[in-house]
RNA sequence: GUAGGUAUAGCUCAGUUGGUUAGAGCAUCGGUUUGUGGUACCGAGGGUCGUCGGUUCGAGCCCGAUUACUUACCCCA
Protein backbone atom coordinates (compact mmCIF):
# COMPACT_ATOMS: atom_id res chain seq x y z
CA UNK A 1 0.00 0.00 0.00
CA UNK A 2 0.98 3.49 -0.71
CA UNK A 3 2.41 5.31 2.26
CA UNK A 4 0.22 8.55 2.64
CA UNK A 5 1.30 11.22 4.33
CA UNK A 6 -0.09 11.81 8.02
CA UNK A 7 -2.91 14.23 8.30
CA UNK A 8 -6.22 15.25 9.80
CA UNK A 9 -9.20 17.00 8.15
CA UNK A 10 -8.96 20.51 7.96
CA UNK A 11 -10.18 22.52 11.50
CA UNK A 12 -9.65 19.08 12.97
CA UNK A 13 -6.78 18.22 15.70
CA UNK A 14 -5.58 15.53 17.78
CA UNK A 15 -5.45 16.22 21.19
CA UNK A 16 -1.87 15.19 23.00
CA UNK A 17 -2.07 13.31 27.01
CA UNK A 18 -1.05 16.73 28.02
CA UNK A 19 -3.31 18.37 26.41
CA UNK A 20 -5.99 16.04 27.56
CA UNK A 21 -4.96 16.14 31.45
CA UNK A 22 -5.88 19.92 30.28
CA UNK A 23 -8.94 19.48 28.40
CA UNK A 24 -10.66 17.58 31.13
CA UNK A 25 -9.60 19.36 33.67
CA UNK A 26 -12.06 22.25 32.05
CA UNK A 27 -15.02 19.76 31.42
CA UNK A 28 -14.18 18.21 35.02
CA UNK A 29 -14.64 21.78 36.39
CA UNK A 30 -18.07 22.87 34.49
CA UNK A 31 -19.21 19.44 35.22
CA UNK A 32 -19.35 19.68 38.88
CA UNK A 33 -20.83 22.67 38.77
CA UNK A 34 -23.86 21.94 36.08
CA UNK A 35 -24.42 18.81 39.02
CA UNK A 36 -24.49 21.14 41.89
CA UNK A 37 -27.35 22.92 40.46
CA UNK A 38 -29.18 19.89 39.45
CA UNK A 39 -28.75 19.23 35.90
CA UNK A 40 -27.83 15.55 34.80
CA UNK A 41 -26.25 14.34 32.07
CA UNK A 42 -27.53 12.61 28.79
CA UNK A 43 -25.36 11.77 25.62
CA UNK A 44 -26.70 11.62 21.91
CA UNK A 45 -25.57 10.13 19.00
CA UNK A 46 -23.31 11.61 16.95
CA UNK A 47 -25.33 11.53 13.54
CA UNK A 48 -29.06 12.43 13.59
CA UNK A 49 -31.36 12.08 10.59
CA UNK A 50 -31.09 15.22 8.33
CA UNK A 51 -34.56 15.90 8.96
CA UNK A 52 -34.33 16.26 12.55
CA UNK A 53 -31.25 19.27 11.64
CA UNK A 54 -32.16 20.86 8.98
CA UNK A 55 -33.99 23.99 8.91
CA UNK A 56 -33.56 24.63 12.29
CA UNK A 57 -30.24 26.94 11.93
CA UNK A 58 -31.28 29.29 8.68
CA UNK A 59 -29.58 28.93 5.81
CA UNK A 60 -25.92 30.20 6.55
CA UNK A 61 -26.66 27.20 9.25
CA UNK A 62 -27.85 24.64 6.61
CA UNK A 63 -25.01 25.03 4.70
CA UNK A 64 -22.59 24.42 7.57
CA UNK A 65 -24.00 21.23 8.71
CA UNK A 66 -22.02 17.83 7.80
CA UNK A 67 -24.23 15.55 6.01
CA UNK A 68 -23.22 12.14 5.98
CA UNK A 69 -23.30 10.15 2.67
CA UNK A 70 -25.73 7.26 2.60
CA UNK A 71 -24.29 3.32 2.50
CA UNK A 72 -24.52 0.93 0.00
CA UNK A 73 -24.64 1.99 -3.79
CA UNK A 74 -27.07 4.80 -3.79
CA UNK A 75 -26.58 5.97 -6.93
CA UNK A 76 -28.27 3.13 -8.53
CA UNK A 77 -31.31 4.12 -7.26
CA UNK A 78 -30.73 7.76 -8.89
CA UNK A 79 -33.27 9.10 -10.68
CA UNK A 80 -32.23 11.37 -13.54
CA UNK A 81 -34.26 14.23 -12.42
CA UNK A 82 -32.56 14.37 -9.47
CA UNK A 83 -29.08 15.23 -11.26
CA UNK A 84 -30.54 18.50 -12.97
CA UNK A 85 -31.92 19.64 -10.26
CA UNK A 86 -30.69 21.75 -7.08
CA UNK A 87 -27.39 20.72 -4.78
CA UNK A 88 -29.58 20.64 -1.65
CA UNK A 89 -32.34 18.19 -3.63
CA UNK A 90 -29.84 15.85 -4.75
CA UNK A 91 -28.08 15.94 -1.02
CA UNK A 92 -31.58 14.87 0.05
CA UNK A 93 -31.36 12.16 -1.61
CA UNK A 94 -28.02 10.53 -1.69
CA UNK A 95 -27.65 11.43 2.50
CA UNK A 96 -30.23 10.71 5.11
CA UNK A 97 -27.84 11.51 7.99
CA UNK A 98 -25.30 14.47 9.12
CA UNK A 99 -23.22 15.62 12.22
CA UNK A 100 -25.04 16.92 15.08
CA UNK A 101 -24.38 20.86 15.10
CA UNK A 102 -24.91 21.94 18.09
CA UNK A 103 -26.47 19.83 21.44
CA UNK A 104 -29.88 22.09 21.34
CA UNK A 105 -31.61 21.03 18.88
CA UNK A 106 -30.94 17.59 19.73
CA UNK A 107 -32.02 17.53 22.67
CA UNK A 108 -34.98 18.99 21.75
CA UNK A 109 -35.41 16.08 19.71
CA UNK A 110 -34.68 14.13 22.66
CA UNK A 111 -37.11 15.61 25.29
CA UNK A 112 -39.62 15.14 22.50
CA UNK A 113 -38.84 11.30 21.88
CA UNK A 114 -38.81 10.54 25.43
CA UNK A 115 -41.52 13.04 26.98
CA UNK A 116 -42.95 10.37 28.62
CA UNK A 117 -40.45 9.07 30.81
CA UNK A 118 -39.07 12.84 31.55
CA UNK A 119 -40.40 14.31 34.89
CA UNK A 120 -40.75 18.26 34.48
CA UNK A 121 -38.86 20.68 34.77
CA UNK A 122 -36.11 18.62 33.41
CA UNK A 123 -32.75 19.96 33.51
CA UNK A 124 -29.49 18.18 31.98
CA UNK A 125 -26.37 18.67 30.44
CA UNK A 126 -24.65 17.12 27.71
CA UNK A 127 -20.42 17.31 26.99
CA UNK A 128 -19.82 16.37 23.38
CA UNK A 129 -18.20 17.57 20.38
CA UNK A 130 -20.45 19.26 17.24
CA UNK A 131 -19.51 19.78 13.55
CA UNK A 132 -19.62 22.60 11.44
CA UNK A 133 -18.66 22.80 8.04
CA UNK A 134 -17.41 26.11 8.08
CA UNK A 135 -13.65 28.00 7.69
CA UNK A 136 -11.63 27.72 10.23
CA UNK A 137 -9.56 30.25 11.72
CA UNK A 138 -8.16 31.58 15.48
CA UNK A 139 -11.08 29.66 17.60
CA UNK A 140 -12.91 28.34 15.40
CA UNK A 141 -12.66 24.35 14.53
CA UNK A 142 -14.32 22.19 12.46
CA UNK A 143 -14.66 20.06 15.14
CA UNK A 144 -15.29 21.19 18.52
CA UNK A 145 -16.69 20.17 22.32
CA UNK A 146 -19.67 22.57 23.73
CA UNK A 147 -20.43 22.09 27.08
CA UNK A 148 -24.90 22.59 27.32
CA UNK A 149 -26.87 22.91 30.42
CA UNK A 150 -30.88 23.21 29.21
CA UNK A 151 -34.18 23.56 31.48
CA UNK A 152 -37.10 22.48 29.58
CA UNK A 153 -40.66 22.65 31.26
CA UNK A 154 -40.00 25.87 33.46
CA UNK A 155 -40.55 29.22 32.63
CA UNK A 156 -39.47 30.57 35.74
CA UNK A 157 -36.90 33.34 35.28
CA UNK A 158 -35.30 31.99 38.39
CA UNK A 159 -33.51 29.53 36.03
CA UNK A 160 -32.38 32.45 34.10
CA UNK A 161 -30.37 33.86 37.34
CA UNK A 162 -28.61 30.13 38.25
CA UNK A 163 -27.31 30.17 34.45
CA UNK A 164 -25.54 33.26 35.74
CA UNK A 165 -24.33 31.91 38.84
CA UNK A 166 -23.41 28.57 36.67
CA UNK A 167 -21.28 30.80 34.47
CA UNK A 168 -19.57 32.52 37.38
CA UNK A 169 -19.13 29.73 39.66
CA UNK A 170 -17.71 27.65 36.61
CA UNK A 171 -15.30 30.54 35.46
CA UNK A 172 -14.00 31.57 38.43
CA UNK A 173 -13.11 27.83 39.91
CA UNK A 174 -10.68 28.05 36.29
CA UNK A 175 -9.26 30.82 37.62
CA UNK A 176 -10.37 33.53 35.17
CA UNK A 177 -11.30 36.71 37.00
CA UNK A 178 -11.84 38.94 35.17
CA UNK A 179 -14.99 38.71 32.61
CA UNK A 180 -18.49 39.70 31.76
CA UNK A 181 -21.67 38.08 31.46
CA UNK A 182 -23.82 40.17 29.19
CA UNK A 183 -27.32 39.71 29.46
CA UNK A 184 -30.30 41.10 26.54
CA UNK A 185 -33.41 39.75 25.67
CA UNK A 186 -35.14 39.08 22.56
CA UNK A 187 -38.58 40.64 22.95
CA UNK A 188 -36.58 44.12 23.66
CA UNK A 189 -34.92 43.86 20.17
CA UNK A 190 -38.65 42.99 19.04
CA UNK A 191 -39.83 45.73 20.82
CA UNK A 192 -36.94 48.14 19.45
CA UNK A 193 -37.36 46.90 15.79
CA UNK A 194 -41.57 47.80 16.64
CA UNK A 195 -40.92 51.04 17.65
CA UNK A 196 -39.20 52.37 14.93
CA UNK A 197 -41.77 50.72 12.32
CA UNK A 198 -39.52 48.10 10.69
CA UNK A 199 -40.54 44.87 12.95
CA UNK A 200 -39.94 42.38 9.77
CA UNK A 201 -36.19 43.57 9.49
CA UNK A 202 -35.27 42.52 13.09
CA UNK A 203 -32.79 39.80 11.96
CA UNK A 204 -31.18 42.88 9.88
CA UNK A 205 -31.25 45.32 12.96
CA UNK A 206 -29.71 42.81 15.64
CA UNK A 207 -26.95 41.19 13.52
CA UNK A 208 -25.54 45.12 12.53
CA UNK A 209 -25.99 46.67 16.13
CA UNK A 210 -24.33 43.52 17.48
CA UNK A 211 -21.22 44.81 15.77
CA UNK A 212 -20.95 47.78 17.17
CA UNK A 213 -18.12 47.16 19.48
CA UNK A 214 -16.47 45.82 16.38
CA UNK A 215 -16.70 48.28 13.68
CA UNK A 216 -18.00 51.11 15.61
CA UNK A 217 -20.84 53.36 15.16
CA UNK A 218 -20.49 54.44 11.44
CA UNK A 219 -19.87 50.58 10.34
CA UNK A 220 -23.63 50.29 11.96
CA UNK A 221 -24.79 52.59 10.60
CA UNK A 222 -23.74 51.51 6.70
CA UNK A 223 -24.73 48.15 6.95
CA UNK A 224 -28.38 49.26 8.63
CA UNK A 225 -28.65 51.90 5.59
CA UNK A 226 -27.40 48.70 2.83
CA UNK A 227 -29.94 46.77 4.84
CA UNK A 228 -32.87 48.90 4.14
CA UNK A 229 -33.63 51.00 7.21
CA UNK A 230 -34.16 55.02 6.63
CA UNK A 231 -31.73 57.86 8.13
CA UNK A 232 -34.97 58.73 10.22
CA UNK A 233 -34.76 54.91 11.28
CA UNK A 234 -31.19 55.11 12.57
CA UNK A 235 -31.68 58.42 14.55
CA UNK A 236 -34.16 56.64 16.59
CA UNK A 237 -31.96 53.56 17.05
CA UNK A 238 -28.86 55.81 17.77
CA UNK A 239 -29.94 56.58 21.14
CA UNK A 240 -30.69 53.10 22.07
CA UNK A 241 -27.64 51.57 21.14
CA UNK A 242 -25.37 53.96 22.33
CA UNK A 243 -27.51 53.55 25.86
CA UNK A 244 -24.52 53.75 28.93
CA UNK A 245 -25.04 53.47 32.60
CA UNK A 246 -25.95 51.12 35.45
CA UNK A 247 -28.29 48.24 34.58
CA UNK A 248 -31.03 49.75 36.11
CA UNK A 249 -30.22 52.89 34.49
CA UNK A 250 -30.46 51.96 31.17
CA UNK A 251 -33.28 49.59 31.73
CA UNK A 252 -35.49 52.71 32.83
CA UNK A 253 -34.21 54.94 30.20
CA UNK A 254 -35.68 51.57 28.28
CA UNK A 255 -38.87 51.67 29.58
CA UNK A 256 -39.46 55.54 28.24
CA UNK A 257 -38.56 54.54 24.55
CA UNK A 258 -40.31 51.25 24.50
CA UNK A 259 -43.54 52.56 25.97
CA UNK A 260 -45.32 52.18 22.94
CA UNK A 261 -44.70 48.74 22.97
CA UNK A 262 -45.99 45.77 25.06
CA UNK A 263 -43.75 43.33 23.52
CA UNK A 264 -40.63 45.86 24.69
CA UNK A 265 -42.28 46.43 28.05
CA UNK A 266 -42.40 42.56 29.07
CA UNK A 267 -38.55 42.11 27.60
CA UNK A 268 -37.74 44.87 30.39
CA UNK A 269 -39.49 43.42 33.08
CA UNK A 270 -37.96 40.45 32.32
CA UNK A 271 -34.50 41.42 32.68
CA UNK A 272 -35.84 42.96 35.79
CA UNK A 273 -37.02 39.86 37.39
CA UNK A 274 -33.68 38.27 36.64
CA UNK A 275 -31.39 41.23 38.02
CA UNK A 276 -33.57 41.03 41.47
CA UNK A 277 -33.35 37.46 42.09
CA UNK A 278 -29.53 37.78 42.08
CA UNK A 279 -29.36 40.60 44.48
CA UNK A 280 -30.03 37.33 46.73
CA UNK A 281 -27.02 36.36 45.29
CA UNK A 282 -23.07 37.07 45.62
CA UNK A 283 -21.16 36.49 42.58
CA UNK A 284 -17.46 35.74 42.62
CA UNK A 285 -15.61 37.51 40.19
CA UNK A 286 -18.38 37.74 37.34
CA UNK A 287 -19.77 41.16 36.21
CA UNK A 288 -23.43 41.20 34.88
CA UNK A 289 -24.36 43.69 31.81
CA UNK A 290 -27.22 44.85 30.19
CA UNK A 291 -26.24 45.15 26.61
CA UNK A 292 -28.45 46.23 24.63
CA UNK A 293 -26.26 45.61 21.30
CA UNK A 294 -26.25 41.49 22.46
CA UNK A 295 -27.72 39.63 19.17
CA UNK A 296 -26.76 36.31 18.69
CA UNK A 297 -27.41 34.37 15.84
CA UNK A 298 -29.75 31.69 16.30
CA UNK A 299 -33.13 32.46 15.56
CA UNK A 300 -34.87 30.41 17.95
CA UNK A 301 -34.33 32.74 20.99
CA UNK A 302 -37.17 33.71 22.54
CA UNK A 303 -36.50 35.69 25.76
CA UNK A 304 -33.36 36.00 27.61
CA UNK A 305 -30.63 36.14 26.08
CA UNK A 306 -26.54 35.64 27.24
CA UNK A 307 -22.98 36.10 26.10
CA UNK A 308 -20.14 35.86 27.98
CA UNK A 309 -16.61 37.36 27.59
CA UNK A 310 -13.19 37.52 29.03
CA UNK A 311 -12.11 40.76 29.42
CA UNK A 312 -8.35 39.81 29.69
CA UNK A 313 -7.66 38.50 26.06
CA UNK A 314 -8.99 39.14 22.75
CA UNK A 315 -11.23 36.01 22.39
CA UNK A 316 -14.56 35.53 20.86
CA UNK A 317 -17.32 34.48 23.14
CA UNK A 318 -16.78 31.65 25.38
CA UNK A 319 -20.04 31.66 25.92
CA UNK A 320 -23.84 31.71 25.08
CA UNK A 321 -27.29 31.05 25.70
CA UNK A 322 -30.85 31.91 26.14
CA UNK A 323 -34.53 31.08 26.30
CA UNK A 324 -36.14 29.76 23.29
CA UNK A 325 -40.19 29.19 23.71
CA UNK A 326 -40.60 26.68 21.37
CA UNK A 327 -37.91 24.75 20.64
CA UNK A 328 -40.07 21.20 20.95
CA UNK A 329 -42.64 22.55 18.50
CA UNK A 330 -40.44 22.04 15.23
CA UNK A 331 -41.32 18.23 17.08
CA UNK A 332 -44.67 18.44 17.61
CA UNK A 333 -44.33 19.21 20.78
CA UNK A 334 -46.22 22.22 21.85
CA UNK A 335 -46.43 24.56 24.50
CA UNK A 336 -43.27 23.75 26.23
CA UNK A 337 -40.58 26.03 26.96
CA UNK A 338 -36.85 26.10 27.78
CA UNK A 339 -33.33 27.92 28.04
CA UNK A 340 -30.30 27.12 28.04
CA UNK A 341 -26.51 28.16 28.59
CA UNK A 342 -23.01 26.57 26.41
CA UNK A 343 -19.68 26.68 27.59
CA UNK A 344 -17.28 26.71 24.71
CA UNK A 345 -14.78 24.21 25.66
CA UNK A 346 -11.85 24.79 23.44
CA UNK A 347 -11.77 28.42 23.65
CA UNK A 348 -11.61 28.57 27.27
CA UNK A 349 -8.86 26.03 26.82
CA UNK A 350 -6.90 28.76 24.29
CA UNK A 351 -7.56 31.29 27.01
CA UNK A 352 -6.62 29.67 29.93
CA UNK A 353 -3.16 28.60 28.10
CA UNK A 354 -2.82 32.33 27.14
CA UNK A 355 -2.90 33.42 30.64
CA UNK A 356 -1.41 30.43 32.45
CA UNK A 357 -4.21 29.35 34.42
CA UNK A 358 -3.82 25.49 33.92
CA UNK A 359 -2.35 24.50 37.56
CA UNK A 360 1.06 22.98 37.41
CA UNK A 361 0.47 19.84 38.92
CA UNK A 362 -2.21 18.82 36.00
CA UNK A 363 1.03 17.23 33.87
CA UNK A 364 2.09 14.26 36.34
CA UNK A 365 0.05 11.42 35.85
CA UNK A 366 2.47 8.49 36.85
CA UNK A 367 3.99 9.06 40.32
CA UNK A 368 6.60 5.52 40.52
CA UNK A 369 8.69 4.47 37.29
CA UNK A 370 10.13 0.98 38.62
CA UNK A 371 13.53 0.94 36.61
CA UNK A 372 14.83 -2.45 36.78
CA UNK A 373 18.41 -3.43 35.02
CA UNK A 374 17.50 -6.66 34.63
CA UNK A 375 15.13 -9.95 34.32
CA UNK A 376 15.76 -10.54 37.63
CA UNK A 377 15.48 -7.63 38.86
CA UNK A 378 11.84 -7.16 36.61
CA UNK A 379 10.56 -10.54 38.14
CA UNK A 380 11.85 -8.84 42.04
CA UNK A 381 9.61 -5.84 40.96
CA UNK A 382 6.31 -7.21 40.38
CA UNK A 383 4.79 -7.69 43.61
CA UNK A 384 5.89 -4.24 44.47
CA UNK A 385 4.33 -2.48 41.13
CA UNK A 386 0.86 -4.44 42.74
CA UNK A 387 1.23 -2.83 45.99
CA UNK A 388 1.93 0.56 44.81
CA UNK A 389 -1.59 0.03 42.82
CA UNK A 390 -3.64 -1.07 45.32
CA UNK A 391 -2.36 1.62 47.96
CA UNK A 392 -3.36 3.97 44.75
CA UNK A 393 -0.39 5.01 43.31
CA UNK A 394 0.38 5.40 39.56
CA UNK A 395 3.24 3.28 39.08
CA UNK A 396 4.87 1.28 35.85
CA UNK A 397 7.42 -0.53 35.37
CA UNK A 398 9.76 -0.19 32.59
CA UNK A 399 10.41 -3.23 30.49
CA UNK A 400 13.41 -5.15 31.69
CA UNK A 401 16.42 -5.11 29.13
CA UNK A 402 16.54 -0.57 28.47
CA UNK A 403 19.54 0.93 29.71
CA UNK A 404 19.35 2.80 32.38
CA UNK A 405 19.86 6.04 30.56
CA UNK A 406 16.91 5.42 28.64
CA UNK A 407 14.41 4.59 31.85
CA UNK A 408 15.57 7.67 33.72
CA UNK A 409 14.86 9.70 30.24
CA UNK A 410 11.64 8.27 29.77
CA UNK A 411 10.75 8.95 33.52
CA UNK A 412 12.40 12.55 32.50
CA UNK A 413 9.64 12.72 29.64
CA UNK A 414 6.48 12.13 31.69
CA UNK A 415 7.35 13.96 34.68
CA UNK A 416 7.56 11.30 37.02
CA UNK A 417 8.62 12.57 40.30
CA UNK A 418 10.08 8.84 42.34
CA UNK A 419 12.47 6.24 40.06
CA UNK A 420 12.86 2.89 41.86
CA UNK A 421 16.38 1.21 40.84
CA UNK A 422 16.50 -2.58 41.03
CA UNK A 423 19.38 -4.03 39.97
CA UNK A 424 21.25 -7.46 41.33
CA UNK A 425 22.45 -5.51 44.44
CA UNK A 426 18.77 -4.43 45.29
CA UNK A 427 17.69 -8.32 44.50
CA UNK A 428 20.18 -9.69 47.10
CA UNK A 429 19.74 -7.14 49.89
CA UNK A 430 16.24 -6.37 49.54
CA UNK A 431 16.96 -2.63 50.35
CA UNK A 432 15.60 -0.99 47.21
CA UNK A 433 17.29 2.41 45.70
CA UNK A 434 14.72 4.94 45.52
CA UNK A 435 15.21 8.10 43.65
CA UNK A 436 13.82 11.66 43.88
CA UNK A 437 13.85 12.58 39.89
CA UNK A 438 13.41 16.12 41.00
CA UNK A 439 16.43 16.62 43.64
CA UNK A 440 18.53 14.13 42.52
CA UNK A 441 18.65 12.27 45.63
CA UNK A 442 18.83 8.62 46.08
CA UNK A 443 18.58 6.43 49.73
CA UNK A 444 18.27 2.40 50.38
CA UNK A 445 14.50 1.66 51.49
CA UNK A 446 12.50 -1.38 51.98
CA UNK A 447 9.66 -1.51 50.00
CA UNK A 448 7.18 -0.78 52.83
CA UNK A 449 9.19 2.24 53.38
CA UNK A 450 9.11 3.10 49.72
CA UNK A 451 5.38 3.10 49.83
CA UNK A 452 5.26 5.63 52.72
CA UNK A 453 7.16 7.76 50.86
CA UNK A 454 5.70 7.90 47.56
CA UNK A 455 2.26 7.96 48.77
C1' G B 1 -19.11 32.22 -1.00
C1' U B 2 -15.03 36.75 -0.88
C1' A B 3 -9.81 38.50 -0.10
C1' G B 4 -4.73 37.77 1.47
C1' G B 5 -0.49 34.67 3.30
C1' U B 6 2.38 30.16 3.48
C1' A B 7 4.31 25.33 1.49
C1' U B 8 12.32 23.16 2.15
C1' A B 9 14.40 16.86 7.23
C1' G B 10 9.73 13.85 12.16
C1' C B 11 8.99 19.36 14.31
C1' U B 12 10.32 24.89 14.03
C1' C B 13 12.59 27.41 10.28
C1' A B 14 17.33 29.63 7.35
C1' G B 15 18.68 29.44 2.20
C1' U B 16 21.93 36.20 -0.60
C1' U B 17 20.91 39.65 -7.50
C1' G B 18 18.90 32.37 -10.24
C1' G B 19 25.10 29.17 -10.09
C1' U B 20 28.47 23.37 -8.56
C1' U B 21 27.45 18.37 -3.24
C1' A B 22 20.40 22.38 0.09
C1' G B 23 21.78 24.02 5.96
C1' A B 24 20.73 25.05 11.49
C1' G B 25 18.20 24.18 16.09
C1' C B 26 15.07 20.68 18.38
C1' A B 27 13.67 15.51 18.26
C1' U B 28 15.44 10.28 17.35
C1' C B 29 19.47 6.65 17.59
C1' G B 30 24.69 5.53 18.95
C1' G B 31 29.14 6.97 21.72
C1' U B 32 32.24 9.68 25.69
C1' U B 33 30.02 6.81 30.79
C1' U B 34 29.18 -2.14 30.60
C1' G B 35 24.54 0.52 37.63
C1' U B 36 22.02 6.52 37.13
C1' G B 37 18.41 11.37 33.87
C1' G B 38 17.62 16.85 33.03
C1' U B 39 23.75 20.11 31.52
C1' A B 40 28.27 19.16 28.12
C1' C B 41 31.10 17.05 23.95
C1' C B 42 31.55 13.61 19.49
C1' G B 43 28.97 10.98 15.69
C1' A B 44 24.86 8.83 12.64
C1' G B 45 20.36 8.27 10.10
C1' G B 46 16.64 11.27 7.86
C1' G B 47 14.96 15.84 2.07
C1' U B 48 12.14 13.46 -5.66
C1' C B 49 12.60 21.67 -1.83
C1' G B 50 3.65 20.37 -1.94
C1' U B 51 2.23 18.80 -7.26
C1' C B 52 2.20 19.76 -12.65
C1' G B 53 3.92 22.80 -16.44
C1' G B 54 6.82 27.15 -18.34
C1' U B 55 11.21 30.71 -18.78
C1' U B 56 16.70 29.74 -18.66
C1' C B 57 23.06 27.13 -20.40
C1' G B 58 21.37 26.43 -15.26
C1' A B 59 15.38 26.95 -10.81
C1' G B 60 14.56 25.69 -3.65
C1' C B 61 14.66 30.95 -5.67
C1' C B 62 11.37 33.84 -11.50
C1' C B 63 6.22 32.97 -14.12
C1' G B 64 1.42 30.15 -14.62
C1' A B 65 -1.86 26.50 -12.92
C1' U B 66 -3.29 23.17 -9.09
C1' U B 67 -3.72 21.08 -4.15
C1' A B 68 -3.20 21.54 1.01
C1' C B 69 -2.74 24.47 5.23
C1' U B 70 -3.56 29.22 7.38
C1' U B 71 -5.49 34.48 8.47
C1' A B 72 -9.42 38.01 7.83
C1' C B 73 -14.64 38.95 6.00
C1' C B 74 -19.82 36.70 5.95
C1' C B 75 -21.63 33.78 9.90
C1' C B 76 -20.61 31.71 14.45
C1' A B 77 -18.53 28.71 20.17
Amino acid sequence: MASVKPSVPKGMRDFSPAEMVKRNYIFDTIKSVFRKFGYQQIETPTMENSATLMGKYGDEGDRLIFKVLNSGDYLSKAQPEWLGSTNAKLTNHISEKALRYDLTVPFARYVVQHQNDITFPFKRFQVQPVWRADRPQKGRYREFYQCDADVVGSNSLLNEAEFILIYDEALSKLGLTNFTIKINNRKILAGIAEIIGKPELIVDMTVAIDKLDKIGLDGVVNELLTKGFTREDIDRLEPVILLQGANAEKLEKLKTILSASETGLKGIAELETILSYLQSFTLIKATVEVDITLARGLNYYTGAIFEVKTNETVMGSIGGGGRYDDLTGMFGLKGLTGAGISFGADRIYDVLEELKLFPEASNQTTRVLICPFDAAGETYALPLLQQLRTASINAELYPAGAKIKKQLDYANNKNIPYVVVIGSDEVQSGQLTLKNMQTGEQQKLSADNILAVVK
